[in-house]
DNA sequence: TCCTTTCGTCGTACTAAGTACGGCAACCGT
DNA sequence: ACGGTTGCCGTACTTAGTACGACGAAAGGA
């Protein structure tokens, strides 16, 4: 049989950082943060799980892995277009990834060493500020806002009890049910005439809050 | 010896499922979510560890439990009231409770079953919107929008990795100093430019996205 | 006042998960 | 062919959630 070297830097291809990482970000989506454990990881990897302690030092290395690639899918602004539509772009493929995984929303809270996609991330987002004229410090007020709500969003998408826009109805009409008579009244009233209608999607409310946001930094940018 | 009985329904005062829950909060606060145990949390009421069970089915009770206290905390916009500063102090109110009990933010992805202060702090929320004067759908926008903000805020302020103002350079120094000569130019300049300077605090940002997201919504009342 | 019923608490123990430690085997260059 | 290196695994210890059943104190009736 063939060698399957073809070089001086030929190890044996066998579970890498990177593998591990992909196989974790494979299992939380399937079963969530608390579905990820060493050995559900090494089963997905087919291996022993003390065998993943050779290329991670803890858990929390992985955690912290898994967050990172999360920030790598998010697309990044261009740095040669208009800001705003840049970051408008920037913004929905940071909530489509966040949607993908959602326990990725959970883990950002925790973890606290960013990795260097995440550095990455933020710098370009920071630089398309700066050169759409934002001072400084308005670069800091932008930022703030408009990943809070990005990551609000998220925050409130991941925590929807239903995933699909169709299974609305199915849901919510036993939880409106269970509210005790006339306690929650816009809620109900919310609920029943809004929510549980055909057609509505919670998701189409991203649109227009970015677009509230975004219109509330360019007011920003003109009055100086 | 009096007994202790001040009626026909005086029962043992022992550990009642209320008491669990602030114990359960208390130790979330001292030691983060991954701190709260079981265990931990008999050991602060001076108890043995199953005797919980008789109050709660699991954890995930708890949880949920301490989630909705966490709500409980949360000033809600009077009824009498303009609209605008009434959701001001609500949404400060409610920044200022999460920052108190950070590990709150990220219960909040995981659990799914709204608890009776939660459910009535979205239903006067919406209540004021619709007095407001906001149509259903614009409620909608609306209330996601600002939830979406305050949440991420409360997110991105339990992932600081600082908890004073102060505690800043010493903090954001060494991070900067081992990212990689000119990798992220953007983020060295805003860091040593801004959040590091004296006075920096993140938390100021809070009121300026707070008054960009209600002055949005200002704005779509009028254009009816 | 004593016994019984009931309810709250506890002891024990099982299972799952993180991970330390040391052994072993496959592959490398010589 | 051979010793070293690298990567994998077996075993086992610790912590955490929690099922099950026993124990003990409080409340009511005889």
């Amino acid at each position: 049989m063939a060698k399957r070297s073809s070089g001086p830097a030929a190890p044996r291809t066998p579970l890498t950082r990177e593998r591990i990482l992909r196989a974790a970000m494979s299992v939380a989506d399937a079963g969530g943060v608390a579905g990820l454990t060493i050995r559900s990881l090494a089963t997905e990897l087919g291996v022993k799980p003390m065998a993943v302690y050779h290329h991670v030092a803890n858990k929390d290395e992985i955690l912290d892995g898994i967050v990172d690639l999360v920030f790598d899918a998010i697309e990044l602004p261009a740095e040669e277009g208009e800001w705003q539509p840049e970051l408008r772009r920037a913004a929905s493929s940071a909530r489509a990834v966040l949607k993908q995984h959602p326990w990725a929303v959970s883990l950002l809270e925790s973890r606290t060493s960013p990795g260097p996609a995440t550095l990455r991330h933020h710098d370009v987002i920071i630089g398309t500020l700066r050169r759409a004229g934002f001072s400084v410090t308005d670069t800091a007020h932008a930022y703030a806002v408009l990943d809070a709500f990005v990551y609000g969003f998220a925050l409130q998408e991941a925590s929807l009890p239903f995933d699909e826009p169709g299974d609305v109805p199915e849901v919510a009409a036993p939880m409106v049910e269970r509210m005790p008579e006339g306690q929650y009244p816009h809620l109900v009233e919310f609920a029943t005439e809004h929510v549980m209608r055909p057609g509505y999607d919670f998701g189409d409310e991203f649109d227009f809050g970015l677009d509230l946001v975004l219109d509330g930094l360019a007011r920003l940018l003109v009055e100086d």
